[in-house]
DNA sequence: ATGAAAGCGCTAACAG
DNA sequence: CTGTTAGCGCTTTCAT
C-alpha cells in the first residue's frame, strides 16, 4: 500500500470556533470579563458573570487552551516516554500516571521510545511544545540533554529508571534488594545452579537487579549465575530459555529481569521442555504484574508498588516546579517478595500478609 | 496522606526559552526570516539560512509549536480516548495508534474513559485544546457531542465500537460475522449447550458479539445461550464462570466477548472447577491477544487485525479533514478465527495458514 | 528573497 | 469590579 501522508490533501477549511471576543461583544461586555469569569478566582459581579454565561453557552463557547498556554507559559500537559504500552508492567503504570495526573487536571502527551533506543530524538520533539513536566517511563536519557530541560526549567523524572546524573531525579522500585531477596530466597530453597535472565545492559534496572542477585550469591560462596541475554521481550526470552535448558547442566533457579520474560521463560519450560516449573525448576520474575497472579503462572516475583511510584513521581515533579532542586537524585520505593507457585518454597521465613504470601530473608544470617 | 495538589506550591519562574526574535538579532536578519527556515518549504536563500541555522544552534533555538498552532489553527495533535490499558487489546491499539501517528509527525494526547462512563466530560476538555482529530477507542459518545465536534471540524473516528449516528465514521472489526462464525465452530464441535459471556451492554461491540452469535444458533435450531455478565473485567469474569460452572446444567461452551474475559474463564474453570478446557467444556475469546497465543492459554479466538483497524482509522482521518465527508459511516474490517487449544475441533473446516490454523464454515451448510 | 506589520485568542497589568 | 492596553511567539500577507 501506498505510503499515505495526512498532508497530502488539501484540506477543508475548519470552521472557525467561538472566540472570547465574539461572547465579549454578544454579552455587551469587554473581552476580559470575558476571559475573568473562565479564570478561577477572578474577580466579576454576578450580573456580569451571568450575563458572559449565557452568552458563552448560547455561542458555545470553549477557551482556547492554546492560546492562554502561549501566555501563561504553562500548558498543563505532562510529556510521558514510555518504551511501548507491550509490557503490561509499563501499561499499567502509563494508565496510573494518566490517571493521577488527570485528577490534578493535567494532560499527559504520550510518546514511544522503544527499548535499546534513546529517548533524546524525541526529546527534540518534547521540548518544542512547551509541556510542563516530562515523566520518563523506563527510558534513557543523554546527560546533554537532561542538562537542555534543566535550563530551560523541564522539570524531569524517571520512573524505574536512574541515571548517574546528579541533576535527574528518578523514582525506582529497590532493584538492588529485591534482587538479593530473590538470590536469597533461592538459596534458602537450597538450589544449586542459578542463572540470570538479563533485560538489557543499557537498562540500570537490568543491571541493578543482576547486582543484587550476584552478590547475594557470591556472599553465600556460590558460583556466579549463568547469564543470558532476555532483551525484554518475549521472544529473545523465550530463546534464552531454550539455551538455558539444552544445555548439559541445567540450572535450577532462573531470576528473570521481569515477569513478562519470566511468563515467557515458564510457557517454553513447560511446553517445549515438559519441566515442572516450580519443582524441577524454579523461575521467579520482577514486577508483579497482574497476570503474574493468574492460575496459569502463580508466578514468585518481586513485587513493585506501581501506585507509590507514581505518587512518588509527581511529588518530585511538584518540588522541581517549586524550585527545591534538593529533592533531585534517586528515590527508591521498596517492594516485597510475593511467593506463588514458580519456585521452590524454603523451609521457613514464609508470612501470609493482606491473603498474599510474602517472603522475607532472616535478620541475620551466618553465612557457611 | 494528604492529597497534594502540584498548584499548591508557588512555583519558581522557568528561565524563558530562546525566541525566535533572539536568533534574528544575533543572526542580523528579520524575525520572518528566522521563521521560514524553520518553516519546511518557504523561500530563504542559503546565505540566509545558514546565518540563521548558526544562530539557532548557538542559542539553542527550538521554535515553539503552541505559538504557531495558535497561529495555522492546526496542533499536530490527535487524541486518543481509550477506556484503561489494563486489557491488552487496548494497550496494543494504542499502541499501534501512537506509532502510525508518531510516523506521520502527529503527537498523541491520552485520554481515559473508564468503561461504562461515556466520553461526553472528557470531550468538554478535548475541545479546549484544539486538536487536529479524535480517535476514541472503545468509547461512547453522545451524539450531541459527536455533532459539536463536527460543528468546529474536528475529525472523529471510533474504534471498535460503532454508533447509530450517521455522521460519526468508526472502524471495528466485524463482530456479527465473526460472533456468527464461532457459533458455526462450536456448533460443527457437536456442542450442546452453550454460554455467552457479555461485556457491557452498553458496548455496540458486545451487542453485535452476542447477536452474530445467538443468530447463528437460532438458525441451527439451537437453544439461545445462556448469557452473563463479565462488564469487561477479570473479576466480574470469574464471577460469572463460577456462576456458569455452578449451575445445574452446565454449558459445554462458553463464547467471551474479549480474550481477558475468556482467560479469566479459563482460569477459574481450571483451578477452581478442575475443568479440562478444551475437552469437557470449551471456551472461545474474541480479539487474538498476544497472550492468547501462549502455551498457558492456547485460546481459540476470532483475530481482529490490529494494524488495518489502524489504518482505517487514519485513512478516515484523512478523508475527513480533505472535506470528504461522504466516507462517514462504519467501515468494517474482517477478521478470522484461530483455532487453538480452548475448544473442541470440529471434524472438519481446518485450515493451515501461515504457521496458524484457522477455521471457516463450509461455504454452504444446510441446517437440519 | 527579505523585512515590516498585522494579527492568532488569550491573560495580565493598569487605570478608572 | 470593569474596560483598556500590551503583549505571549509565531506565521503570513504585503511591499520592497
Amino acid at each position: 500500500m501506498k505510503q499515505l501522508s495526512i498532508d497530502d490533501i488539501p484540506e477543508k477549511k475548519r470552521p472557525r470556533p467561538v472566540t472570547a471576543h465574539e461572547v465579549a461583544r454578544f454579552a455587551g461586555v469587554s473581552q476580559s470579563a470575558v476571559s475573568r469569569v473562565f479564570t478561577p478566582g477572578a474577580s466579576v459581579s454576578d450580573r456580569t458573570r451571568a450575563k458572559v454565561v449565557a452568552a458563552a453557552t448560547a455561542l458555545g463557547y470553549r477557551p482556547n487552551l492554546i492560546a492562554s498556554s502561549l501566555i501563561t507559559g504553562k500548558s498543563r500537559i505532562v510529556g510521558v516516554v514510555v518504551p511501548g504500552l507491550n509490557n503490561p508492567f509499563y501499561a499499567a503504570l502509563v494508565d496510573a500516571l494518566s490517571a493521577a495526573l488527570s485528577l490534578r487536571d493535567y494532560r499527559v502527551m504520550l510518546f514511544t521510545a522503544r527499548h535499546g533506543t534513546s529517548a533524546d530524538p524525541i526529546l527534540e520533539e518534547i521540548l518544542r511544545y512547551r509541556l510542563d513536566a516530562l515523566v520518563l517511563v523506563s527510558a534513557q536519557l543523554s546527560s546533554r540533554l537532561a542538562d537542555e530541560c534543566a535550563e530551560v526549567g523541564l522539570p524531569v523524572v524517571m520512573v524505574n529508571r536512574k541515571t548517574d546524573s546528579e541533576s535527574v531525579s528518578s523514582v525506582t522500585g529497590d532493584n538492588r534488594a529485591g534482587a538479593a531477596c530473590i538470590g536469597a530466597f533461592l538459596l534458602a530453597g537450597s538450589h544449586h545452579s542459578f542463572a540470570f535472565m538479563a533485560g538489557l545492559d543499557s537498562s540500570s534496572t537490568s543491571r541493578d537487579r543482576e547486582a543484587g542477585f550476584c552478590e547475594r550469591l557470591y556472599q553465600a560462596g556460590v558460583a556466579p549465575p549463568l547469564k543470558v541475554h532476555g532483551s525484554y521481550t518475549v521472544e529473545a526470552a523465550a530463546r534464552a530459555t531454550r539455551a538455558l535448558l539444552k544445555a548439559d547442566t541445567r540450572p535450577d533457579a532462573i531470576f528473570c529481569a521481569n515477569d513478562q520474560m519470566a511468563m515467557a521463560a515458564i510457557d517454553v519450560a513447560r511446553s517445549e521442555f515438559g519441566v515442572d516449573v516450580g519443582r524441577a525448576l524454579s523461575i521467579v520474575g520482577f514486577d508483579d504484574t497482574q497476570l503474574a497472579a493468574s492460575p496459569a503462572y502463580r508466578l514468585t516475583t518481586f513485587s513493585q508498588p506501581l501506585d507509590e511510584m507514581v505518587d512518588s513521581a509527581l511529588a518530585i515533579l511538584i518540588d522541581a516546579r517549586s524550585g527545591r532542586d534538593s529533592s533531585a537524585g534517586p528515590r527508591i520505593v521498596s517492594g516485597h517478595l510475593v511467593v506463588r507457585d514458580s519456585a521452590r518454597l524454603p523451609p521457613n521465613g514464609l508470612k501470609q500478609v493482606g491473603g498474599r504470601t510474602v517472603w522475607m530473608p532472616p535478620a541475620k544470617q551466618s553465612i557457611n
